[in-house]
DNA sequence: TATGTTAGCACAAAGGATTGTGCAAACGGG
DNA sequence: CCCGTTTGCACAATCCTTTGTGCTAACATA
């Protein structure tokens, strides 16, 4: 190509050597003495040459790529939709550039995807991990890469992360079901060993025990946050004697498996069965009936977890314990019903 | 760091030269006729050590980064949000890394984000770009870069683009409002100067006149695919008189801007407004009434933009001319009154 | 034996920026 | 006038891989 115009040529125009044009360009001038009319004219150069300097030649010396990586289970959901493009956006205006991963959920996908990112040398890596391993995160941070965990979480491990507060949201929701006067409460969950999927399944229990409600391990039914999973749990529970009057689903994509079930068995929400949905989406207010849900603040989220991530960028290795669970709420509308 | 196993200490080790273990590892092997022998003993070295090149220098040298970049205004839009993972997906598959960018429908945040994708040296770009200005776009593919356009493209210019009909899914829809009895429809649009919105437009008035319904410019309203200027544009509506009776919505937010709007204005869908959404959502058809809408493959349009863009890696020049426009399909559910 | 092949690999440049070290000139103080 | 300090910058190594060129030794052919 002919856009090969660099440091070197630079230099040679200038009649300086490439150190100092380096260091002009990266505002070392002051620090390493370079006269005010060396600067300029550098300056000067460069700009009308339009020169941009080779950011791999540059990464390849410092070790620093200004890139992270985003490792996401599922884009598709509305969820991390949401918060994608807010982390994406921090990062461009701090200069740095994100390489997407999406795991779809899957193990191996994320520990090959995980891999690849660490050979292109990212800088930092935000990550809603799948969950059922974390050792090739452990051995990351080991080699000194920062990481942030979203939404998900290890609770035993070191990792900085930002999550919201599951299980609270569940027990509120729950909480809420029984002030309705629901007994016959199931709960649709996601990935099982995702933290949480986990609390909130704790939140459901704890919720159930504190108003003297027995726990009944069936009706923790399901394996994934995607809406298949939602829809055939509910075709199955809605078979069951005695009928579940209420369902808790652990993610919104569940909610809406379940809702097309609950049709599908010609019943009728909230007169037959009552649902919320854990994470709440803007379009849930046009449902019928309007869909009860907790909601997340997943921009703030998203701000959190790059916020901390650049802290550690900068400081490098401070030891923070940075954590954060974000409130959630619960927004009442149609489709609980009063028994 | 201690991660510094390079291709020198493997050649030391083995006693080779660097070049050799290069050509090993790239299956040169043969090419370069590379004794068997020591084939066996760089490769068996290179697993022991878990050794893994440095992308880094590889691409500095071969001008490759086997990266591409993604460019979408809106990630958080489902209808985006669907497309994102699967070309990430392929890309994955193929041996590719995706940075990805988020321009929030601005002109300017494109412009600095596909300047910055090419100064890293990104080996191809698929863009929905924002569709003000293409000349950004031009000089890189005079460059050298490959570049395909999704969603969105450019009536007049050379780029392979992978689209769908949305002429006709405008047509259909408005042809069916009229068929259902409605002769005041009106438009929400979306950012004008994009070329579906334009083609949807362009359906829309087609339709009227087809059936000898004057076309109104006024009822075009809006400027942009975001909730709020469904929203805001259908509180304006809906004080017109006459009433649009039937709104054809050009993207799902702006449909579900729409609705809010409707509802505080304290009319009914269907019987006061009928709407159709351009581009459906699953969830439409739990809405209340389950909305009308124009469906885009979307997952197949992420998979042939990606297609397209891997032949052109491939095949480097040979001028393809490629250009896809996908069926669309109306949706009928009930939002829709017969009059 | 002299020459031609071929196998097998080494050498060094290239790719482009960064940075630690050090040198020469200018300047200031005594 | 001499020595010490500061100014202003050059040099060359470094980061790591790829690749064009070409050398040496072994073997074959005549």
């Amino acid at each position: 190509m002919n856009d090969a115009i660099t440091l070197r040529k630079i230099a040679e125009m200038v009649g300086c050597s490439d150190s100092t044009v380096s260091r002009v360009l990266n505002g070392k001038a002051r620090q390493y003495r370079i006269s005010a009319e060396t600067e300029q004219q550098i300056l000067k150069l460069a700009k009308e040459l339009n020169f941009v300097p080779n950011p791999l030649a540059a990464s390849l010396r410092t070790h620093r790529t200004l890139t992270i990586g985003l490792v996401i289970p599922d884009v598709s959901n509305p969820f991390f939709a949401g918060i994608v493009p807010v982390i994406q956006g921090q990062c461009r205006k701090a200069g740095y550039s994100v390489l997407l991963a999406n795991t779809e959920e899957k193990t191996r996908v994320e520990v090959d995807s995980v891999a690849m990112l660490h050979k292109r040398q990212i800088d930092g890596l935000i990550i809603a991990p799948v969950g059922e391993r974390f050792d090739h995160l452990l051995e990351l941070r080991e080699k000194g890469l920062p990481i942030v965990l979203i939404d998900r979480y290890a609770p035993d491990l070191p990792f900085p992360y930002v999550t919201s507060d599951n299980f609270r949201g569940a027990y509120d929701a729950v909480t809420y079901l029984i002030e309705c006067g629901h007994v016959h409460i199931a709960c649709l969950q996601g990935v099982p060993y995702t933290s949480p999927n986990q609390e909130r399944v704790a939140g459901y229990r704890q919720a159930l025990e504190d108003a003297g409600i027995p726990f009944n391990e069936d009706w923790v039914a399901g394996d994934s946050f995607i809406e298949e999973n939602g829809y055939y749990e509910t075709r199955i529970l809605m078979k069951d004697v005695p009928r579940p009057t209420a369902l808790l689903a652990l993610s919104n994509l569940i909610a809406l498996g379940a809702m097309r079930a609950v049709h599908e068995e010609h019943l009728r929400i909230p007169a037959d069965v009552s649902l919320i949905a854990f994470d709440d989406q803007p379009f849930f207010q046009f449902f019928q009936p309007p869909l009860t849900a907790i909601a997340q603040p997943y921009q703030e989220m998203g701000q959190k977890a790059i916020e901390y991530l650049l802290r550690e960028l900068k400081d490098s290795h401070e030891p923070h314990k940075l954590a954060l669970k974000l409130p959630v709420k619960l927004i009442r509308r149609g489709s609980v019903k009063m028994l």
